[in-house]
RNA sequence: GUCCUCGUAGCUCAGCUGGAUAGAGCAUCAGUUUCCUAAACUGAGGGUCAUGGGUUCGAAUCCCGUCGAGGACACCA
């Protein structure tokens, strides 16, 4: 059995302890999941409270939901921040310093806090010693990449479905964000410790496989020899096509040219979708997107779930046959009023009730739609994420209704929308693919800045901000530009451990020497603060896996290589501060450890990303 | 007309699910920089968080209204 209430709550029970011991080589690190420093003192506080309602000192019983623990807004107030004088207040029935102070006498006997201190309305604020932030170091260099591993999800399966495109041509910009989006939060949740499934629905149904199914039709007979002329209106004029009509040439030879279109649309249009989605695929690797799961909408449809999906919502109550108020705005021309089957989706908040069957009797995609997403229930995937692009918002609601009308309100399905992707280059808006006739497609970019470059600058606004790509300002070399700025701090310690290597040669700085290494020397204010950033990676990766939102790496990294930078460049006005003394090898060697621990933090953000870091500039 | 998303420095955007004096980058201004290769670094100025109410110890954040931008609005997928 898994609760999930917990999640709800920002401080997390977990079941380890973090070493206040400064014998950083003896830190426990069984599992390569790494201490969110925040939640360590959450569960100390909520520990201390327990002792003093047993005491008497406090109620017994406070609900301690909204209690935080938090990095201070402003560094100057400490290291640790709780709000607990002011959410207990009430409750307790005591003035918010009086709980502070409660908590601040417990605080002041923890060996790693150096400073507690009540300000404003009643928060408490508390520093830690460099002894605490060294040990956060030894902790990082241990796990490296793996830093930030975090057992928050307990284990909890998640479906992330993205991508989705339809099996009708070649990807393009807009799919690419949603498809980096949603592998990069599948990632992001996996290392916050879900076990998570990325899928994509191929929607394999309904009038557009037809379509397609005819269009590789006239490319077939065009490879057969047949003067086609212009693709008429209504068909995908697509060159991409040619290929496949080529392809079916190959293979069929001219069996289906003077048959009726029923004889040959079942077959052609089965080869033309897997024709559609083998392109797909090999755009999706350009990109090195990869799914675990392909659900197929015909093959759904096809084994009878949409109508047993129906049947249980049926049994229900969901269902009903009604007559829907005309669309408000610009009336479609052939509208009428007409009695359909009905999904009663404003049982669930949604506006209005959705058809569940066409005109014509058959199922809608909403219909469809709704058995695939109980089949995901079915698989035992209570939390199931939608990353769709912006022109399905209106659909969110309906589908959300869906869910828990299905799973009676068990399963919860959150969609994220992505905005769109404006290409410019130097300004000027980036011109159309020829090949695919009306739009820019993934290869194209991809070709023109690289897989990694794409990937970053997808993430680098909130899902649901446009993003403005310039092709020409993501090779710049500057501080604007995030994505080189990132790579440029990674490939900057790199070349900093090259160095090393040069200056003093018979210094060791494998991993294994970098993890031994006496973390002592640090101590410059600068340092400590860069541990500091380095230290906050696990409630990062914690808090951007619960919100769903991938972009908050992004703005961590360029965090971290501005403090790194920072850090840097004091070597350049005190010579003391360089990280390679060739005349002091323990200073020397515990500050390469630090570099090396930049090196991983930035390794382990990208990672989450799908990004290779850069070992050198070019 | 309804719904969704958005509105934060001159520009591009963050703001950790309600915290303290709202932050970065660019641009501007003033410094530093023959340095572990790097177009980099330090500092300053710049804000009625679109707007009017409400909720409470406390609001850029939550609720309602208004204005503005984009998108979606039976039977497509």
């Amino acid at each position: 059995m898994v609760r999930f209430a917990f999640r709800r709550s920002r401080g997390l029970a977990m079941d380890f302890r973090i070493g206040t011991d400064l014998e950083i080589n003896e830190q426990p690190f069984a599992h390569a999941v790494t201490m969110n420093l925040f939640a360590y003192f959450h569960t100390e506080l909520v520990q201390t409270l327990g002792r003093l309602a047993e005491a008497g000192q406090l109620p017994q019983g406070l609900d301690l939901a909204r209690l935080t623990v938090e990095p201070p807004r402003d560094p100057s107030h400490g290291d640790v921040s709780t709000n607990a004088g002011m959410v207990l207040s009430k409750p307790a029935g005591k003035p918010p310093r009086v709980i502070a102070e409660l908590l601040a006498e417990a605080l002041r006997a923890h060996p790693a806090v150096t400073e507690v201190a009540i300000a404003g309305p009643g928060f408490l604020n508390w520093r830690l010693d460099d002894g605490f932030w060294r040990a956060r170091l030894g902790e990082l260099l241990a796990a490296g990449a793996r830093y930030g591993d975090s057992a928050m999800g307990g284990g909890a399966a998640v479906n992330v479905e993205y991508v989705s495109a339809n099996p009708t041509g070649p990807m393009h910009v807009g799919h690419a964000r949603g498809a980096v989006f949603g592998d990069a939060l599948a990632s992001l949740l996996a290392k916050a410790g879900f076990a998570v499934c990325r899928e994509y629905y191929i929607n394999d149904a309904g009038a557009q496989v037809d379509v397609l199914a005819r269009s590789a039709h006239l490319r077939y007979r065009e490879a057969l020899g047949e003067a086609i002329g212009d693709i008429p209106e209504g068909l995908y004029p697509g060159d991409y096509l040619k290929e496949t009509g080529a392809a079916l040439a190959a293979r069929d030879g001219d069996k289906w040219l003077n048959q009726p279109e029923a004889a040959w649309l079942p077959a052609i249009r089965a080869f033309a979708i897997d024709s559609m989605l083998a392109m797909i695929k090999s755009d999706l690797a350009l990109l090195g997107v990869k799914h675990d799961v392909f659900s197929s909408e015909r093959a759904l449809s096809e084994s009878g779930a949409v109508d047993r999906a129906l049947q249980t919502l049926e049994a229900a109550g969901l269902v009903y046959t009604g007559t829907l108020e005309p669309p408000k705005g610009k009336l479609p021309e052939d509208w009428e009023p007409r009695p359909q089957t009905l999904f009663r989706a404003t049982a669930y908040g949604d506006d209005i009730d959705r058809p569940l069957k066409k005109s014509d009797g058959s199922w809608t995609y909403f219909a469809a739609d709704i058995a695939y997403h109980l089949d995901k229930y079915r698989r035992g995937f209570a939390q199931q994420i939608d990353v769709l692009g912006a022109d399905h918002g209106g659909y969110v609601k309906r589908m959300q209704a869906a869910v828990k009308a299905i799973s009676n309100g068990n399963a919860a399905l959150d969609v994220k929308i992505c905005q769109l992707v404006q290409l410019f280059k130097d300004g000027e808006p980036f011109k159309m693919s020829k090949r695919a006739g009306t739009f820019v497609t993934l290869r194209d970019v991809v070709e023109e800045v690289g897989k990694d470059v794409v990937r970053f600058m997808m993430l680098t606004r909130k899902n649901d901000q446009t993003i403005d790509f310039d092709l020409a300002k993501v090779k710049e070399e500057s501080r604007d530009n995030m994505v080189w700025y990132v790579q440029y701090a990674h490939a900057r310690t790199q070349s900093v451990l090259r160095r090393a290597r040069v200056e003093i040669p018979d210094l060791a700085l494998d991993s294994a020497a970098l993890l031994a290494a006496d973390l002592a020397p640090l101590g410059d204010p600068a340092e400590i603060a860069l541990i500091r950033q380095l230290a906050s990676w696990p409630r990062q990766v914690e808090s951007a896996a619960e919100a769903h939102e991938p972009h908050r790496v992004a703005f961590f990294l360029y965090e971290l290589a501005g403090g790194f930078n920072t850090l840097w460049h004091k070597g350049n006005d005190d010579a003391s501060l360089r990280f390679v003394l060739a005349h002091d090898r323990r200073t020397t060697l515990a500050r390469l450890a630090l570099v090396q621990a930049v090196a991983y933090v930035i390794a382990s953000g990208l990672q989450v990303f799908g990004v290779e870091p850069v070992m050198e500039m070019m």
